[in-house]
DNA sequence: CGACAATTTGACTCAAGTCAACTAGGGTGG
DNA sequence: CCACCCTAGTTGACTTGAGTCAAATTGTCG
């Protein structure tokens, strides 16, 4: 937009973290057992974005497939519009996460990307990922999984919406979390809650309401404690217990 | 199991579509733009696999993920094991349509497939499909569109969990039935049934008595048809309209 | 022909949705 | 700095679509 103002902050950051080698999410995003060349010729393909306002779009439905993306900082969720005009989320992804992987093969995205808040992504094009992917024996596998790692998170959101009450369904999203977080060495008890209640009960396929009557009714069994988007577990096993499944650290 | 059994009928019947060209399905499960080489290196390491009875297992979960397998006639189902054991079912997959996808970075099969019906498939091992896409430009694009289109389709069904009730669900896999088969040239309006009313209750999230109940709502205001299996679709536009929504020809 | 599995139908229940009112935050502009 | 507005979240009262339980019917296969 303006052209002359000076440095903002976020090129700072970008600046700190402007090699995949010295990210310190590199083990999570891309764990391909690749060596540094091979890292490199991976890592020049990548561009790293501007960060994004909460509610900005890093791509929407119907626009042309170009590019997968990777969380660098902040929070995502990705959707699709239904035939009646209103959205489906798919997903939530935090730092260290791939998504955009489902209009892969397609002309167009199927769903729109959003920042949840300020956040920042590198953006991986897919064509030359795709050419890369026939040299490096180990790209080709690894997209391979990450795609079929989508899938299972899909059909693990599947049963969920198919077989579980909303507390079950709360309890694991907020398992998921959580162990999302800890692969990232963050607290897997004491976290905010990036997404609205609204965006939760629709990626659950619950109302606002009822996810609200959940939280407090978990507040009250003293399972959890709430206050607005902070969540603290306090008694993790009876949350898993509560869930009435294994939650993977993959997941929503 | 009994090695001096004298040639089966199904051995006759494999002898007919020994070859992927000669296979009136290649054009859709393999529609990759390849030349006849490539058709053929493709071809070479395709098994074709004795006759399945239904109940049959092709794969279970929790087995070693080796091969990708393409319907060749009859019917499977995919299914999952959710924590407290009872299945979920993920997929149906009708004659020319590529399942068992999901496993496919993994060590092991996270889903089972079994046959609804006397069926056939090709087996095709996963590790020579990776080889080959390294070196058939086309075909490594082509496994990731079908990864692609596999989480679309996921996708779509988690819209239909999330947010629809028993009639749309219902409509809605009548028409991605009745899409499939049209695309393979057999009539949209009536078929039969491969699945179960249980196993279409559990793969939409609804009880056997809810689906018996939509079926006969829906036959009582004149939409289709019902007898046993066989489904005569009388209005597709009111069926379509009950669906609320495009039904893609992917589906299920 | 039985025996068992699948399907249908009815009566009743309940978890989650709807509707509505109220409260708490989070800016914005005067 | 504060009054105001707007959105997000909470809570309560009521409704309802789909689940549960149970019984009758049909279909299938040895």
């Amino acid at each position: 937009m303006a052209p002359s103002v000076p440095a903002q902050p976020h090129t700072e950051l970008a600046r700190h973290e402007a090699h995949c080698e010295d990210c310190g999410l590199n083990l999570i995003c891309l764990p391909v057992a690749v060596d540094d060349d091979d890292l490199h010729r991976l890592e020049t393909i990548i561009e790293r974005g501007r960060p994004l306002q909460r509610g900005e779009h890093v791509f929407r439905s119907g626009t042309p497939f170009e590019s997968i993306y990777a969380v660098r900082s902040g929070a995502f969720k990705t959707y699709r519009l239904t035939p009646d005009g209103d959205e489906q989320i798919m997903g939530f992804h935090l730092p260290g996460e791939i998504f955009g992987l489902g209009g892969l093969g397609h002309e167009n995205h199927s769903n729109a990307a959003v920042a949840l808040e300020t956040s920042a992504v590198c953006e991986i094009p897919f064509d030359r990922v795709e050419a890369l992917a026939r040299e490096i024996p180990g790209l080709q596998r690894h997209m391979f999984q990450l795609l079929s790692k989508e899938i299972s998170e899909d059909e693990q959101l599947l049963v969920l919406l198919s077989k579980r009450s909303a507390e079950e369904r709360i309890a694991a999203l907020m398992l998921s979390l959580s162990a999302r977080l800890r692969r990232r060495h963050l607290s897997a008890t004491r976290f905010r809650l990036p997404m609205s209640r609204g965006d939760i009960g629709n990626y659950l396929g619950l109302v606002v309401e009822t996810v609200s009557r959940v939280l407090t009714r978990l507040q009250n069994q003293g399972v959890i404690e709430v206050e607005g988007k902070e969540i603290h577990i306090l008694e993790p096993e009876r949350l898993t217990a509560i869930a009435g499944t294994q939650v993977q650290s993959a997941g929503a």
